[in-house]
DNA sequence: ACCTGAACACCGTTCAAGT
DNA sequence: ACCTGAACACCGTTCAAGT
């Protein structure tokens, strides 16, 4: 087998994405360069013109798949809670809250996806693809809450401003964790951290009123 | 009618400092050159580096200069609600929930000191002034979520770790807001939005014990 | 001290030319 | 079609030199 044939045969493109991703996870987006990328796919640094536009074209084609990725990973998350009690009570609540579970794994587990995905300026409107899988992305979240309130575990009314409340809430602890700016070591920890600020975004962080007991409690 | 004198008598950091945030709101940290500063300021492109190491060494010093504004926002916010009912019943509590209102304005009013905060890979190791003013402005945080667990409004416990999940909270609504990723045409509804938001996270986004459908308790 | 022009090694993008 | 080297106008940074 050659080790590095002069000519790419088709497969170029899926080449540079990838080469691309693990650019970005060594010096970020800012410093990411389209001359390094095709340096490592060993071919001349205009050859990427081929495929994409201009530099912000391949940006945005990692940003699409970035929000395909979580899209599939918010519609099919791991479990929410392991242990005890999470038998068959609420389905469509614990979808929903793995979800968030799932939006932060996906962030401590790609990174780089997530710094294109909502902190590279690429404008939605000139790149269809990308604001189609952001869009599909969301709709499934909204879908979920949807579930919720249909089973109870949210209150009626406007499901988007619900979305949009929980979005806000998992994506701040995405951000803060893959920046470390939050005191975790582990991805163990950044997640179970995760799972208590979603607890808490569900059940109020107030403390529990003299009266009836509060629902959800932990342990 | 001097215009533009030759040399500047010591004041040249501060302009530079303000022409830097200007071209940063016009064109994003990414594209953000300091060529075009010193070209802003009247001097020449190397002329900076009188007062900067380095480029990254501005940026840390824009991004200190907006964590000492928004430990300033924290420590004194605005009202939280002007509106009915709100006594002087908790203003522990009351100064807690409008801090996280103040940081959401803070970034709906200075986007671009934000971006450069967040989104700028800066090793904050090489920066001390900037660890110490975002130290600061955590600590701020961490002492108003003390204050309203004294005064019984936050339940007892790890104050750091509920200054962590209001952060979060807040921070994600900034991060979105500022980006355009939540449907709000102006600043008021992006504010009314934060406070719904703040209020969720206090009170819960669960639907009230006594609701309309069956709500039996766990078990 | 503070500022300058020239220089170096980059970068994104374009273009005429090769197979 | 797909790839190439040369070229253009940039950029961050350095350096010897001016006042």
């Amino acid at each position: 087998m050659a080790a590095k044939p002069p000519y790419h045969h088709g497969n170029l493109k899926p080449a540079l994405l990838e080469a691309a991703l693990q650019l970005i996870s060594e010096v970020g987006p800012a410093a990411f360069t389209l001359r390094e990328v095709a340096r490592r796919a060993g071919i001349s640094h205009n050859a990427p013109y081929r495929h994409f536009r201009e530099k912000d074209e391949l940006l945005a084609a990692i940003a699409a798949q970035g929000f395909e990725r979580l899209g599939d990973a918010l519609a099919n998350p791991g479990p929410w809670k392991s242990g005890a009690g999470s038998g068959a009570g609420k389905p469509a609540l614990e979808r929903f809250q793995a979800s968030g579970l799932a939006y932060v794994r996906f962030a401590l587990n790609a990174p780089e996806h997530l710094l294109v995905m909502f902190d590279w300026p690429l404008t939605p409107a000139h790149y269809p693809n990308l604001a189609a899988s952001a869009e599909r992305a969301f709709s499934i979240l909204v879908g979920l809450v949807q579930g919720a309130q249909t089973e109870g575990s949210l209150p009626p009314g406007d499901a988007m401003e619900q979305a949009c409340i929980a979005w806000s809430m998992v994506h701040g602890v995405a951000k803060l964790a893959i920046s470390h700016r939050l005191p975790f070591r582990n991805e163990a920890e950044a997640l179970s951290f995760a799972a208590r600020s979603i607890q808490a975004l569900y059940d109020g962080m107030a403390p529990p009123k003299s009266g009836p007991k509060k629902r959800g409690g932990r342990g």
